[in-house]
DNA sequence: TTGTCTATAGTTAGAAA
DNA sequence: TTTTCTAACTATAGACA
């Protein structure tokens, strides 16, 4: 784990895969030892290796026996059926990773978007060469931008009620006037923080208004927009 | 573990010691994976909770009959001797824990008397109030002082021979000359860095002079001796 | 309840003695 | 070989949604 990603797989290396088993074989017994002080249950484990021909067993061999012998009780239908085995550990870790990999997948296309918009609106000419699906999707970002502008604005009574205009979240879909909009502002990013930030909305908390934006302004946490991330 | 130093006893609040239990249980199922994977055997691993009928299992039922297999074929005899069990683990985790805490209080009392030499060093009348044991765990402490003195003038051919003087590390065992030394220099010390360094040894490799200090003198780390924790 | 988040406790891979 | 060290990892307790 230490210094280097682990990758996970066999260890080929027998003096390292062995220092690996016996490290990791006492960690292991370690956290047996907690789990069932802790919680107060009972549980074993049996370690196999190749080498030594006893297997490693955790409690003491009563110990085991006592929970097998549980074990042994339940008919074999219901084992299978309710028993938390490793199919069942793997295609959930799978099913979690894939959900896991579809979220990710989904902020980073907003992200994406919010960027995008930005881009769009910082220069005269970006416009053209977006293909129908990046439209599409600008569409939808700069629909919820508005939407959460909107909310801004009636949540906490706008102190320049002159300068924000919108009309229902309808009027800016698809082409329309952010990808004409034209912005000489200067803009700084922290591209570390955007990874946690749907930055539009950002910018909307931050009080800078999207259609004519000043020449800088602040995001909610102190964040600025920097041309250089735009190109 | 996160937030707070876990007690290691049993959780008596219900919800919590179930949420532990899944959590846990979750990292264990884990952790075996990772062994039988990265080093290539076999084991298994039953967690019998008291709510659930079945116990948890790990690998599959027919996974861990496998490994059950291999641990009922051996000798009553065998299994008892060479298996690492829970008495085994826990004495020696027992004996582990002894060793290391006889290692720190013999640190604690290396540094302790480093300590207390200096003290004797910086002031005249410090030496009255010491009792046998410490004498003579402060004349061993000066002996050891006084050969890595010897063992650095050999080593690096000391640039002030002149001022350096020892007679084969024994002339100053004892109440003898240390004690009555006089020292009017200022000396700080940061305490933090006190608990990982030998402190007598790390002043001789910082160049300062044992027997006459000057008012002030850098410890090899750039620390320096400050008289308030002295006292 | 269940799941998500995150700071901190705990684990361990590799290096060095 | 084993033991020790510690940077760099993972696991998880508590908080929150």
């Amino acid at each position: 784990m230490a210094r280097k990603k682990l990758d996970r797989t066999y260890i080929a290396n027998d003096s390292k895969r062995n220092a690996t088993l016996k490290k990791r074989r006492n960690g292991l017994m370690k956290k047996i030892n907690e789990l069932t002080t802790l919680c107060g249950i009972e549980a074993c484990a049996i370690i196999s290796t190749p080498d030594d021909l006893q297997p490693e067993v955790w409690p003491s061999h009563s110990g085991v026996q006592r929970v097998l012998y549980k074990f042994s009780r339940i008919p074999e239908m219901e084992k299978s059926k309710k028993m938390f085995n490793q199919e069942n550990f793997l295609s959930q870790s799978i099913i979690k990773a894939r959900e896991q990999l579809r979220k990710l997948r989904n902020e980073n296309r907003k992200k994406e978007m919010s960027l995008l918009m930005f881009k769009c609106l910082s220069s005269e000419n970006s416009a053209n060469n977006l293909n129908m699906t990046n439209l599409s999707d600008l569409s939808w970002m700069i629909d919820l931008t508005l939407k959460e502008i909107e909310q801004n604005i009636t949540r906490n009574q706008p102190q320049q009620d002159a300068l924000v205009t919108t009309n229902g979240g309808e009027a800016m879909k698809g082409e329309n006037a952010p990808l004409d909009s034209h912005v000489q502002g200067t803009m700084q990013i922290n591209m570390d923080a955007m990874q946690k930030q749907n930055l539009a909305m950002d910018s909307m908390n931050g009080g800078g208004n999207l259609m004519f934006p000043t020449r800088e302004f602040g995001l909610s946490n102190g964040m600025v927009w920097n041309e250089h991330y735009l190109h």
